[in-house]
RNA sequence: AGAGAGGUGGCAGAGUGGUCGAUUGCGGCGGUCUUGAAAACCGUUGACUGUAACAGGUCCGGGGGUUCGAAUCCCUCCCUCUCUGCCA
């Protein structure tokens, strides 16, 4: 959520900013806002003035009936209950406009960073680097959907029986590969730094405002109507919902921490050609890494954390892209989103594995995560998070491109996790 | 799931209708003393909103109500703890 406050003293530059993220009507939209946050502080300051008469009155009768003049008391009583309506009437209206004002503050999206390029769509965004060679594969070669029947590592057949499209059930070396790319993951990212925490996995509804799936991805979550609880479409919610409500000390900045999570995504309308095996899925698995910095380091930050995921890419020896996400294809909440994608072989396609963003104070704002600066007053911190990484297309491309005629090649690094070397 | 108890400032813990945003202790910060530190003593120390700055307003789990006035009374929801039951 944006700040008030920009929006009144930097109007110009919201509006430039939506504009680059393809919002409509960006201008008119922030000048109806700037009209209401108006009105509310108009009549905010009636309503309190009424209540400051009443609230003095009401003290004055404390006095008199402590010192026994009944009658006197009983007269200033007539008083107030006019200023009692008029206030009332002034709430019922502040508080409609404070709704209008909430409503009209969620439906905007974060503003983009000056370094993300204008665009609208996928095919806008900036290649910032690649990294690796493309694999030639065999005569023959398979794409994973078919590796993983020959193999029989992962079964789609069984996961439609059990849940549905999209829940396939990992066997043998398949859910040992899962295993060790997690352990993989959650070791490395420990070595860099990270805390680990297992959050869970259901959250509330002001956990989904706080990191900004709610109201805007409503629909993309699963949701546990009887107790209204969603499932976390990343772990980015829980894990930066640890410090919803808090005032951090600046000597725990930064605050990095890492988890393995289920993920759940409805990926309601988003089904398409494109998207067979591993592709998507409503459930797979990821680890993540959640950042929060000091409002001058988190650039920075991000750049640490799109290395570090590189890294993690390079190791397993993927052949990896880094994108800079442009205007238009940026998610809702994020100022700067790095895309990374490995490339699928037998797919010929190159495929989304992470995404590292930096959210500024646009979370910050509705988790009411703060620090105190220098001078004692109480600021804003900025959220990252990124995902390091997730696993059903890490496996696509696994599998895709480490194939050879008699059997699939692991990555040297995941041997030790893995307690075999190849599949097959 | 049933019975009971309870939710107050960073923590602990008073306050049961009136100058209570809230006694006190701990912790934090500043100072005195000290070569320095500890101890002791003194002072200070919540958030949000609002203002040029004051002022003002709001917040004692959430929401609603009674009252001139609510942390305090009533209703309702949520949560925590203890016991019983059930169970990975």
């Amino acid at each position: 959520m944006l700040q008030l406050t920009v929006l009144r003293e930097q109007t110009d530059l919201v509006v430039a900013g939506l504009n680059k993220k393809n919002y409509k009507n960006a201008a008119q939209e922030v000048a109806a806002l700037l009209d209401l946050d108006q009105q509310r502080r108009q009549v905010q300051s009636e309503h309190d003035d009424m209540q400051a008469k009443a609230n003095s009155i009401s003290k004055e009768i404390g006095m008199l009936m402590k010192n026994g003049e009944r009658e006197k008391a009983e007269s200033y009583k007539a008083q107030t209950s006019e200023l009692k309506q008029q206030a009332k009437s002034l709430a019922e209206q502040l508080s409609t406009i404070e709704e209008e004002v909430q409503k009209a503050l969620y439906r905007l999206p974060n503003l983009p960073h000056e370094s993300v390029p204008a665009g609208r769509s996928a095919e806008d965004n900036e290649v910032v680097l690649q990294h690796g060679d493309i694999p030639q594969l065999h005569e023959g070669a398979l794409p994973h959907w078919e590796l993983i029947q020959k193999y029989d590592i992962i079964d789609f057949e069984l996961g439609n029986k059990i849940s549905g499209a999209g829940f396939p059930v990992y066997k043998k070396q398949g859910a040992r590969l899962q295993r060790a790319l997690i352990n993989f993951f959650l070791d490395e990212a420990i070595q860099a730094g990270y805390m680990e925490v297992q959050p869970p996995i259901l959250v509330n509804e002001a956990s989904g405002y706080g990191t900004g799936q709610l109201p805007d991805k409503d629909g993309q979550m699963y949701h546990a109507t009887a107790d209204n609880l969603y499932l976390i479409p990343t772990a980015e919610v829980p894990i930066t919902n640890l410090y919803r409500d808090t005032i951090v000390p600046v000597e725990q900045l930064p605050i990095k921490n890492t988890g393995h999570t289920p993920c759940f995504r409805r990926e309601a309308g988003s089904w398409g050609a494109d998207v067979r095996g591993l592709n998507r899925l409503h459930q797979f698995d990821k680890v993540e890494i959640v950042q929060i910095t000091l409002p001058e380091k988190s650039y920075e930050t991000l750049e640490d954390m799109s290395r570090y995921i590189q890294g993690l890419l390079q190791k397993l020896e993927l052949p990896f892209r880094v994108l800079r996400l442009c205007g238009g294809d940026m998610g809702f909440t994020s100022a700067l989103t790095y895309d990374m994608e490995v490339y699928s072989a037998a797919q010929s396609r190159w495929l989304e594995v992470s995404s590292a963003s930096n959210f500024e104070t646009f979370q910050a704002n509705r988790l009411k995560l703060r620090y105190k600066n220098e001078t004692g007053k109480t600021q804003l911190l900025h959220t990252l998070n990124g995902s390091a990484l997730a696993l059903p297309r890490i496996v696509a491309a696994i599998l895709e491109n480490n194939q050879t005629p008699d059997g699939i090649n692991m990555p040297k690094v995941l041997h030790p996790y893995l307690g075999f070397e190849k599949i097959g």
